[in-house]
RNA sequence: GGGCGUGUGGCCUAGCGGAUAGGGCGAAAGGUUCCUAACCUUUCGAUCGCGGGUUCGAAUCCCGUCACGCCCGCCA
């Protein structure tokens, strides 16, 4: 509704202007302040003092004379308060944001035909996921719904590195280190069980000396040469041990739940020799230039002072060669590539732009959201080789136990009818503690650096997943108590109460919420907008008896179709961020 | 040294060049015979890092400066 209303007032305002003969590409439209009884104004007054002649106040009044909102569905009038213009929506409007919230899916756009992929995650497969790295499947999911709302065909890919060094060094460490040489798993996981090979073979190496060195070396040499030729032997070897630690990686990620369509890896890209063709076409390239036998790719041009180094001199690929391949895989299979990645991957990223467009590719249809490093206390980085940081497993576990005991402590002081029996305080334990986590980290713009802090990540009171998730119950609980009557053709011209009003009007907002934090990749907002429109719906809750028994029948029915609106809404928009919605807690 | 990012009350955080910088935590006071108090109300608390500039108007744009983070590999 919203987003109809605001380009209906923009298209009024255009007339208006061009009646005074006037150009209308500014029309300075924004959001009121909250206090304003309006839903779009207009600051343009300002910006015509020289062209009007006179003061904006002046101009603000003769300009809403000019404007003809007859052919308006949702403008009621457009009127000037000072040097603004307000936009006052009409009761159809309320009328058909009640009616759109009556529908479950209520905030889904139409589908675009649009093919998505988005690729997050992508943690090299060595060990357990830890918080550090947590950051990144709780945007890159959020994200990835976001857009299967706004429309589009969205596949998840996690990026497998079964190609580097690393899974080289993990491979040799896992074939020659002895279980017994080893401490005992943190938890019984394949991922942390093999990660200590991947810790002990890393200690070792450095470790090691002369001829034990050269030997150890030669061997990890082998492995990634075997890997650049597609040795058939040698992947196995290495996805032995890379499927296994990423089953583990998986148990975790589901947990949050991060779930991907397609785990593609790195090898591929040697196997099917698109790596080798795209480095042959990067020697062809004018700004290619071969260096002590090794190939780079000079992007001064594309303001990149660090050239790409895409061949080294044994002629083995490097990890941005991979990653080229693969973004030509991706731009012939999709209409649209977006991922996910860690500041520290920025200057990469920038490359693989850079190189793709000297290549030709149309790199609009790339875009890279960034996030920031989360540290711990103190400043220090988390690790997986050093065994440094807090693994996302145990954060959940935590924040699941603090949940259990919230949700017992609470049940003396519970007065719904409804009792809850063993599996729904788990159940809610772990919905309000994963949600909890989930919360604490989309909540924030993704450029902000993080500092983890259990007692922060974990407090359920503040701006908090379980405060949001309360408002969906509190929902349920009235539906409930209404036993579920819920009118088909409810008469919105009933709710004359404020806070009505200002619930519809946060309802009516969903949809272009969805729309520009689609646009934008930035999942925060729509955390924000969740924050607001559990407020409002407190104030409504407060206000507006629904069930009472002295509320008038058309009243009572008009507020329960609010309140149906209002569960789809904080339902969907809950779904939006990966947070469940119980219907009790 | 260069590039990118961040800097908003004691702490965390929102904010498209426009109306009194919006929330939360914290501290203080209050609210439940009434749909779940994981709620609500009131109070306290900010020269939006600092200095210039552009503009009718700057937290927002530009320049400089400081602090912090990340990057600047034939690693990923």
């Amino acid at each position: 509704m919203y987003r109809r209303l605001r380009a209906e007032a923009a298209d009024v305002l255009a007339a208006a202007l061009s009646a005074h003969e006037l150009p209308a590409n500014e029309l300075g439209l924004e959001d009121p302040p909250g206090d304003v009884d309006a839903i779009v104004a207009s600051s343009v007054a300002f910006r015509l003092t020289e062209a009007m002649e006179g003061a904006p106040p002046e101009i603000a009044a003769r300009l809403a004379e000019a404007v003809d909102t007859s052919e308006c569905t949702y403008v009621a009038g457009v009127e000037p308060v000072g040097p603004y213009l307000n936009v006052r929506p009409n009761d159809t409007y309320y009328e058909d944001t009640l009616a759109a919230g009556l529908n479950p899916e209520y905030g889904e756009l139409p589908a675009t035909g649009e093919r998505v992929v988005v690729e997050h995650t992508s943690a090299n497969p060595t060990g357990p996921v830890h918080v550090g790295r947590a950051r990144n499947p709780i945007i890159g999911d959020s994200i990835a719904r976001m857009l299967e709302a706004a429309g589009h065909d969205v596949e998840r890919h996690y990026y497998v590195n079964d190609a580097g060094r690393q899974v080289a060094v993990f491979t040799w460490a896992y074939e020659t280190i002895d279980d017994t040489e080893l401490p005992p798993p943190e938890r019984e996981k394949p991922d942390y069980d093999l990660v200590r090979y991947y810790r002990a073979g890393n200690r070792r190496l450095e470790a090691l000396e002369g001829t034990a060195k050269a030997t150890a070396e030669a061997e990890i040499q082998a492995i990634m040469q075997g890997l650049e030729a597609g040795d058939e032997a040698t992947l196995e070897r290495v996805h032995a041990v890379v499927d296994e630690v990423l089953a583990g990686m998986r148990a975790t990620l589901e947990r949050l739940p991060a779930r991907f369509d397609e785990f593609v890896k790195e090898t591929r890209f040697l196997v099917d020799g698109s790596t080798a063709d795209v480095a042959e076409r990067l020697r062809a390239l004018p700004a290619a230039a071969e260096e002590d036998e090794a190939w780079h790719l000079d992007l001064q041009a594309d303001g990149i002072d660090t050239p790409l180094v895409f061949l080294r001199s044994d002629g083995t690929s490097l990890y941005t060669t991979r990653d080229l391949a693969h973004h030509e895989w991706k731009l012939e299979h999709f209409d649209r590539a977006v991922t996910v990645l860690g500041e520290d991957h920025e200057l990469q990223a920038s490359q693989l732009l850079a190189a793709l467009e000297q290549l030709g590719q149309d790199v609009d249809r790339i875009a890279t959201v960034h996030y920031s490093w989360v540290n711990l206390p103190g400043g220090a980085g988390m690790s997986t080789r050093e065994g440094t940081g807090v693994d996302l497993d145990d954060l959940l576990d935590e924040a699941v136990d603090r949940a259990r005991e919230e949700v017992e402590s609470r049940l003396d002081t519970r007065t719904r009818d409804t009792e809850l029996d063993e599996d729904d305080i788990e159940r809610i334990a772990r919905q309000v503690g994963v949600g909890a986590v989930r919360y604490d980290i989309v909540a924030k713009q993704a450029t902000k650096a993080i500092t983890f802090e259990w007692e922060r990540a974990l407090d359920f009171d503040a701006q908090s997943a379980p405060h949001l998730q309360y408002v969906h119950a509190r929902c349920c609980g009235i539906i409930e108590q209404a036993d579920d009557e819920v009118p088909t053709a409810p008469d919105a011209s009933v709710l004359d109460h404020p806070a009505e009003r200002a619930l519809l009007e946060v309802i009516a907002r969903f949809p272009a919420e969805i729309e520009t934090a689609a646009e934008e990749l930035a999942p925060h907002t729509i955390a924000t907008y969740t924050r607001e429109f559990a407020d409002r719906f407190n104030a409504f809750y407060r206000d507006c008896p629904v069930t009472a028994t002295d509320v008038p029948a058309d009243r009572r029915a008009a507020r329960l179709a609010v309140v149906v609106a209002a569960r789809h809404t904080i339902a969907n928009a809950l779904d939006l961020l990966g947070i469940e919605a119980p219907e009790s807690m």
